[in-house]
DNA sequence: GACCAGGACCATT
DNA sequence: AATGGTCATGGT
């Protein structure tokens, strides 16, 4: 896969259980330890045990879908775009696990990526399931399941680091635990309804909504804007100017197309990585 | 120590 | 409709 990204596709924002190892990268997949290289052109793959069938990473990682595709539908006469995909060609949305990606975005708010990281991994260990590792590798834990979030306390989640966010989880977890709430249902609807439908769950907001539709139901032109892609819809498209985010929202809906979905992917990780190389070059 | 982080919610104008 | 404060915790 010369046009896969393997590292700014895991590393990108978009999933938080993936750690990086010399030059691989090791996670938990539906519950199965998996470990990725890439190499010569090649996503190399590695599993506990055995695999006949590997179905289930390609789906997850989305080896199939043709980048160059999704790319010419990006607006043409965007210049900030360009240079957005020329700085990370290869980058790919993942499609992740419902749950566990609406879990983990309830976590996410105002908190640094490395913080999601650390509070998912906690998650994982206290209460997920241990999953089989080869001999030497560390120890790896599936995502717990809605039935056992639901049946832990509030003060048993905040000590997970994750503070105001624990009765958000909690709220998203009893109601799917209980049925009130039925994950697999969404995938169905149009997005606004999908949207409203997630919105339901205290702490899931527009933005959280988004990135649950988008990386863990494919839809297309799901927009999540943070403060990154919102920073970055300001500078590239308004000058700087304070723009209210109703108002960055639509110029989004209106201007990035039917690959809406992935334009804000590259723009996030654009903005992000730039910022981080203006720190360490000392700006 | 100040400021910020892949926000949402609620009270006040 | 639009601000503004608050929430918890840790990185830079």
């Amino acid at each position: 896969m010369h046009d896969y990204d393997l590292d700014a596709t895991l590393n990108c924002g978009q999933a938080f259980n993936w750690r990086r190892d010399g030059d691989a990268w090791r996670g938990i997949v539906g519950g199965r330890w998996v470990e990725l290289h890439s190499r010569a052109g090649k996503i190399i793959a590695r599993a506990e045990t055995p695999q006949p069938d590997w179905s289930w990473l390609e789906e997850y990682l989305q080896i199939h879908v043709p980048l160059e595709t999704i790319l010419a539908e990006f607006p043409t006469d965007d210049a900030s775009l360009n240079q957005a995909v020329e700085a990370c060609r290869g980058l790919r949305l993942l499609k992740q696990d419902p749950w566990e990606c609406l879990a983990s975005f309830i976590l996410s708010s105002t908190k640094q990526i490395v913080q999601i990281r650390q509070i998912t991994g906690l998650l994982r260990s206290r209460f997920g399931e241990q999953a089989s590792v080869p001999i030497g590798c560390a120890e790896a834990f599936a995502f717990p399941r809605p039935e056992q979030i639901a049946e832990r306390t509030e003060a048993e989640l905040r000590e997970c680091k994750m503070g105001f966010r624990a009765p958000y989880l909690l709220d998203a977890s009893r109601k799917i635990a209980g049925g009130e709430l039925d994950l697999n249902r969404i995938a169905g609807l149009p997005l606004v309804e999908a949207q409203e439908v997630l919105m339901q769950i205290k702490g899931v907001g527009e933005k959280i909504a988004e990135c649950v539709l988008l990386y863990g139901y494919g839809f297309p032109t799901a927009f999540p804007v943070d403060v990154w892609v919102a920073r970055a819809l300001r500078e590239f498209y308004f000058r700087g100017r304070k723009v209210d985010l109703p108002k960055l929202r639509r110029f989004a809906s209106s201007h990035f197309g039917s690959q809406a979905g992935y334009a804000q992917q590259y723009l996030f990780h654009f903005i992000r990585t730039r910022r981080i190389q203006d720190k360490e070059s000392g700006k």
